[in-house]
RNA sequence: GGGCGCGUAGCUCAGCGGGAGAGCACUACGUUGACAUCGUAGGGGUCGGCAGUUCGAUCCUGCCCGCGCCCACCA
């Protein structure tokens, strides 16, 4: 016996238990199956499942399980991501709360650390994501740093074998570039996880002295030519929001084709901040750059901080000067800044692109400056200038300024060096396989956003200066030469290959090592590791076992050739930069084809007034405290029900409760098939049933099945949520369940059982189409509901192929409906009591309805109330309250009085609309031009609808006259 | 500045060339031993505005108004 309610808190582990041990989620389930995959977004160790994570896998789960039930070797391939920046910030706030600093331990120790810590509570999403019930085979579990990180460990193999590959293929390289810094962190990041913000800000107008006290005409004319103002000045005007940066100006640049400037471009200015008596004189050059119509037209150029500016100080061969340190304070190091600027200052008379690591050694920071904040720098800077009487104004202005995503500080253009990934040169194969559909996006429209970052590529920034992460694969030599190579060792024999080919003995190369490092190796590695996104491109074949070799389907831990490419990527949008276009570069780089067939993108999950839910604004939405409360499969199937394509989901709480409901109801519908004993027959064949309902039913699934499998197979999981919940709820319930009553409480033999089976099998179809998106209750009930030999999981899903069509038998059911509904209608117009019965009569009119009146009245009585159904000759029908349904018209036989004006008004409005709908309907048929130009289907549609509508007027007209008084 | 998208019932949203839909909320009534986490019935919308294409437009096109989001180097 069922228990009156289902308890998910008690089934749901049971239940997953009971898959998981049934090797259920394992793609040999089906080993004859074609292979179906999807790899898991991994989410990062530190993460805890949000609602986002919930949307996403439930969508993963519901296509894995309709896949598996479909016969597919589902292969859904789950792990989570090292994320270098979130995992060191946990690790390292533990330890702030033991008093403690990353930087009391060595690198090893700290990263012993947080191994530690990932295998004791890293992977708490693991079990959450166990919890909402995704079906992943958790035997193949992958961390994007493998079991330990250890070299040999095959994840951390795919990493440094792709980072030497493509180093030798020369799409790697080392170069000292403009990078955003964090100076949190104290890492480069990349362009992606720098957020633009507009915050309110300055902007600053200085004046820079020309050199010697020289003096020109400064004349601005208007559109016609016509002077609007002329002074002499023995200055150039220059506009910044950054003050502090300009100690390291190498130049002031003006548009080539602006007057004003014209006659002191090639002349020297004064930087007006510093030491007086050493103030650093920087030229006037010209460059396209500045608008002539912004500000003043002419623009300070500090290469080593704005990328802009980096731009044209690499055109014009400018130095960049690097003015702070990591930490994003003015630097503190280098000789006095008098005999820094010297060596600024000696640059300018010599041609020809100045030595980068020379010009970085110069640090221009006044010595009063070195080592403040930048931001007090700033403050400073101004203050002096101003004391100077050298600020022309500073206005208020929102700018435009970057931040870490991270954390939160302002990035800072930094010139370092590092590694870069040709990201232009991969992303060609990338944009090619998109426009030649071997990757296809749903919906549609976000190929677009794909092409136009892919198209605008810039080179990708792939080192961070943190100490979790994948250990970047290249050694410095005693020469500084670089050797990448998979391991030290085989870089160590690279290197003595090179001395010893450069004439050096053994005995000089291992004095080499102990003169650079004492009794260290010859080489030290890069401190740097790389970006994680660079391990996680590789996530749809490295987790399938590359680059060991494929030893064919035997091999259970090498699954690249029977599963890539995958078939779909499920993920948010917020990702296709960082996720999707990596995975496309490096997949089909390494393996020749791309990583996935579709990438289905589905809606962010939005609090209920449309926000983004974060931790800061506090409207986090918590799906376990839902799990909690209403059982995963309610949050389940609001998800899917409102994932439809290309619209944000606004999550209410309401609408998780309506779907408990729902779940609730199937279950009570299973409690009603149980104690009519409605057992499941094997042997049931639906195309061999002959009562109408049954018919009808299994006509009506036909249907569902077909809506839902297809609506699936085009991941319209609204759709198919849709179709579902309306079969199970209105037409299995609301109508099968209560016509099927009367026969299943009656003495009809062979009706009875028949009917028994015929719902028992629709329910047992039920389970199957629902249980991708409620996979407990409906496991649940599978299980309960007979012996079987196999869980629903692994159960085959239902074919419209397999279902007979029954379109009399539809048909006769559903003017049953209408005419129950409409007698439902009638009595409530007439305020008929709920509790009293009173005889139908039909007036005989040889229509279809009355040829199956009697057959049904059985059902009719039942669910109109009715005390009988009786057919009489129109002159014999008396008056009462007359209906219309299925163009017939049907008298009820009301003892007493009743609220005829309220018949009456009923009739009288529905006659008004038969009425509207003709005259619409003539209009158009009178329309020449309709009649002529309209595809004929369409014309004789209207007149259909026509001929219905006014036989439905007729009646009604007539039903008004049945009206007793 | 470029790109994407959204304005349909009180709320949240489907539909997207020929008959305006769902869930929730609301109102009334609850009878039939699956279900009050329920049942039955009902009210409620000039489908953002204007123009165009079309025999016909909520749906296509253009413009406008309002609102989001993504990308972007204006000092």
């Amino acid at each position: 016996m069922l228990e009156k309610i289902f308890d998910p808190q008690s089934a749901e582990p049971r239940l997953y238990v009971a898959w998981e041990k049934a090797g259920a989620f394992r793609p040999d389930v089906n080993p004859d199956g074609a292979p179906y995959t999807i790899v898991i977004p991994p989410p990062n160790v530190t993460g805890s499942l949000h609602m986002g994570h919930a949307l996403n896998n439930t969508l993963q789960d519901v296509l894995c399980r309709f896949e598996r039930m479909r016969g597919r070797a589902v292969l859904w391939q789950p792990g989570t991501d090292h994320a270098g920046i979130a995992t060191q910030m946990v690790v390292e706030r533990q330890l702030n709360e033991r008093q403690q600093k990353r930087t009391d331990f060595s690198r090893d120790e700290f990263i012993q650390k947080v191994w530690e810590w990932r295998h004791e509570s890293g992977g708490a999403i693991i079990n959450q994501l166990k919890r909402l019930g995704a079906s992943c085979d958790w035997s193949r579990e992958r961390f994007t740093m493998g079991d330990n990180g250890e070299p040999d460990d095959q994840m951390v193999r795919a990493v440094m074998k792709v980072f030497v590959d493509l180093y030798n293929g020369g799409l790697i390289y080392r170069a000292k570039r403009l990078v955003n810094w964090d100076p949190h962190f104290q890492t480069a990041i990349s362009d992606l996880e720098v957020e633009n913000k507009d915050v309110p800000g300055h902007m600053w107008h200085f004046k820079y002295p020309l050199a010697g006290g020289e003096t020109y005409e400064y004349v601005e004319k208007d559109e016609d030519g016509n002077e609007t103002l002329r002074e002499t000045r023995d200055y150039i005007s220059i506009a910044t929001t950054r003050p502090e940066t300009m100690l390291g100006d190498g130049a002031v640049a003006v548009h080539p084709k602006d007057e004003r400037y014209a006659p002191i471009v090639g002349k020297l200015c004064e930087i007006p901040v510093g030491p007086k008596e050493h103030r650093r004189l920087i030229p006037i050059i010209t460059d396209d750059y500045p608008d002539p119509e912004f500000g003043s037209g002419a623009v300070k150029i500090t290469g080593a901080h704005d990328f802009n500016d980096y731009q044209v100080a690499k055109r014009g061969d400018i130095p960049m000067y690097r003015l702070m340190d990591w930490k994003g304070a003015l630097r503190n190091d280098g000789q006095p800044y008098a005999e820094e600027a010297q060596k600024a200052q000696a640059l300018l008379s010599e041609t020809g692109t100045p030595d980068e690591n020379y010009v970085d050694a110069i640090n221009l920071v006044p010595d009063e400056y070195r080592g403040l904040d930048r931001f007090e720098a700033r403050k400073r800077v101004v203050a002096d200038i101003d004391a100077d009487g050298l600020m022309i104004m500073v206005e208020d202005k929102k700018i435009m300024q970057p931040f870490g995503d991270r954390s939160g500080v302002v990035i800072e253009p930094m010139l370092t060096d590092q590694w870069f990934a040709d990201a232009k040169t991969l992303a060609e194969p990338a944009i090619k396989a998109v426009e030649e559909g071997k990757t296809r996006f749903v919906p549609e429209n976000w190929t677009k956003t794909y092409y136009q970052w892919m198209r605008n590529i810039e080179p990708w920034c792939i080192s961070r200066q943190l100490w979790w992460g994948h250990r970047i694969p290249a050694w410095y030599g005693p020469d500084g030469h670089i050797y990448v190579a998979e391991s030290e060792e085989e870089a160590t024999k690279m290197a003595i290959a090179k001395y010893t080919q450069e004439g050096y003995s053994l005995e000089e190369i291992n004095d080499m090592r102990r003169h650079e490092h004492g009794a260290a190796p010859l080489l030290h590695q890069d401190e740097d590791v790389l970006d994680t996104w660079f391990s996680s491109g590789l996530w749809p074949f490295s987790t399938l076992g590359w680059p060991d070799a494929s030893e064919g389907e035997g091999d259970k831990a090498n699954l690249v050739n029977k599963h890539y490419p995958t078939t779909v990527l499920v993920t948010a949008f917020d990702i296709i930069f960082f996720w999707v276009a990596r995975m496309m570069m490096q997949g089909i780089h390494f393996m020749k084809d791309v990583p996935f067939h579709d990438v289905y993108i589905h809606a962010l999950v939005l609090d209920e007034k449309g926000q983004k839910m974060s931790k800061s604004k506090g409207n986090v939405i918590d799906p376990l405290g839902l799990i909690d409360k209403y059982g995963a499969d309610p949050l389940r199937f609001t998800l899917a029900a409102m994932a439809a394509q290309g619209r944000n989901i606004r999550l209410s709480e309401q609408r998780i409760e309506g779907y408990r409901n729902f779940s609730t109801k199937l279950w009570n519908a299973a409690r009603f098939v149980e104690m009519n004993e409605c057992a499941v027959d094997p042997d049931f064949d639906p195309s061999k049933a002959n009562e109408t309902l049954n018919k009808w039913i299994i006509h009506e699934l036909r249907a569902c099945v077909a809506e839902t499998t297809e609506a699936l197979e085009g991941y319209r999981f609204n759709d198919a949520a849709g179709a579902i919940y309306r079969f199970t709820w209105n037409t299995f319930c609301d109508w099968h369940l209560e016509f099927a009553k009367p026969i299943l409480q009656g003495t009809d033999g062979p009706a009875k059982a028949e009917t028994r089976a015929a719902t028992a099998f629709v329910l047992d179809e039920i389970l199957k189409l629902l249980h991708p998106f409620m996979p407990y209750i409906t496991e649940e009930l599978w299980g309960a509901r007979a012996d079987r030999d196999a869980h629903l999981i692994v159960t085959s899903w239902p074919t419209a192929a397999g279902l007979p069509l029954s379109e009399e038998a539809a048909a006769e059911m559903n003017s049953v409906i209408d005419l129950i509904t409409e007698i439902r209608s009638v009595r409530q117009t007439v305020d008929l009591p709920a509790g009293e019965k009173f005889p139908m009569l039909y007036i005989e009119d040889g229509s279809a309805i009355g040829k199956c009146l009697a057959t049904h009245s059985d059902l009719i009585e039942r669910l109109a109330r009715l005390d009988s159904v009786k057919t009489i000759a129109e002159a014999d029908a008396p008056k009462g309250v007359a209906l219309v349904s299925g163009g017939s018209t049907f008298v009820l036989d009301v003892a007493g009085s009743v609220d005829l004006a309220a018949v009456t008004k009923r009739l009288e409005k529905e006659v008004t609309k038969a009425e509207k709908e003709i005259s619409v309907i003539d209009k158009k048929l009178g329309n020449p031009k309709f009649v002529d130009k309209a595809p004929q289907e369409v014309v004789d549609e209207q007149k259909e609808r026509r001929a219905g509508y006014a036989e439905q007027r007729e009646k009604l007209a007539a039903a008004l006259t049945r009206l007793s008084g």
